[in-house]
DNA sequence: AACGTAGGAGAACGCTCGTTCTCGCGTCAA
DNA sequence: TTGACGCGAGAACGAGCGTTCTCCTACGTT
């Protein structure tokens, strides 16, 4: 097998199980159990488990704000765009499956002992937060809104994830509309 | 010693240790050896690691809902006391060893294996969203303002931890004002 | 056909850690 | 005084798991 498909394989299995249930708690030979990939091979596409835990982070990262910008790009209007993104996180929020943000998840796992997980958290949101920033900008509203716009979507991500309900980003949504009328 | 004592100390001990480096990566031995407290004594207080963390989010849990209670309390208007929460929310992230909400960081660790955490992570957040709740009605605001005050707060608390940051308390609050003005 | 090599299955190794056990000491009641 | 008991120190046990190693099969090359 090609070693770019299993490398594929293997964080197709990894992103599942990681995600689903938590970092620590998959073994590597979970992840040989689920993927089909061996051990050997695992180990000579990721040298050890942390590398393996980035590659997944950095892969659902590119994924989950492409599919983000996907869904909001098909609004047309540029404020209707800032909306869309909690529209977005509600169709998220219903899929099966979803537990919450992988980077808030992580970061409460390893975020005290991993430098590396940490500071890919810390680029994650960053990068949502300025992507958020950057659809302020495109619809002329001061700049100021994007923080509490990132607060807002950021609660809604870990209340939805704690309490496995779709709700909060409706909630955000509104209060969202509120703070882009009120200014 | 007494066995209240005792008691205390331990959970002095894994409340340090759990809060700052995680429930996982903290062994039994650590919280023996921050302690005092002979592993034997440990076992006969806390029959399992499990139920140490339990009552560490316990009793961490009346700690920190009395702490902003009393904080918010010394505000006399009804109206500012909600703006009060995000003054002490600055006030704690900007606290020597702030690692982010105990909760949050427990539920991403730990929500996905223990249904026990998890309903202790549940019930700590409905008594915040309920407190949150009891000081928007006590100012007579609509209720709906209670759940976007919530997502803000968590939005806060969860940017705050990432970021090692004291800002996101500031953006919530004046987010916070905009939405009680705008209604 | 012979051989080198890649790769799979799974055993093995070493370490961590939750939990229990052993041993020895001090204390207190009878 | 003696013996039962509580407790601390720390060894021991057993499971889980990251990582490596062994052995064997299959296949491509000459």
């Amino acid at each position: 097998m090609d070693s770019a498909v299993a490398r594929e394989r293997a964080l197709d299995a990894a992103e599942e199980l990681f995600y689903g249930r938590g970092i620590q708690s998959v073994g590597m030979d979970d992840i040989r159990g689920a993927s089909g990939i061996s051990l050997k091979r695992l180990y000579q596409l990721f040298p050890a488990k942390e590398q393996l835990v980035e590659a997944y982070l950095e892969r659902r990262d590119g994924r989950w704000r492409g599919r983000l910008a996907a869904y909001v790009e098909r609004e047309e209007d540029p404020g209707g765009r800032i909306l869309a993104v909690f529209d977005w996180l509600e169709e998220w929020f219903g899929e099966d499956g979803f537990r919450g943000c992988a980077w808030i998840n992580s970061y409460g796992e390893l975020g005290a002992r991993s430098d590396r997980v940490a500071s890919q958290v810390r680029a994650h949101k960053q990068a949502f937060g300025d992507y958020l920033a950057s659809l302020v900008a495109a619809a002329g509203r001061p700049a100021s809104l994007a923080g509490p716009l990132f607060l807002l979507a950021e609660g809604a991500m870990v209340t939805a994830g704690i309490t496995q309900s779709t709700r909060p980003a409706a909630e955000a949504r509104e209060a969202a509309r509120l703070l882009l009328e009120s200014r």
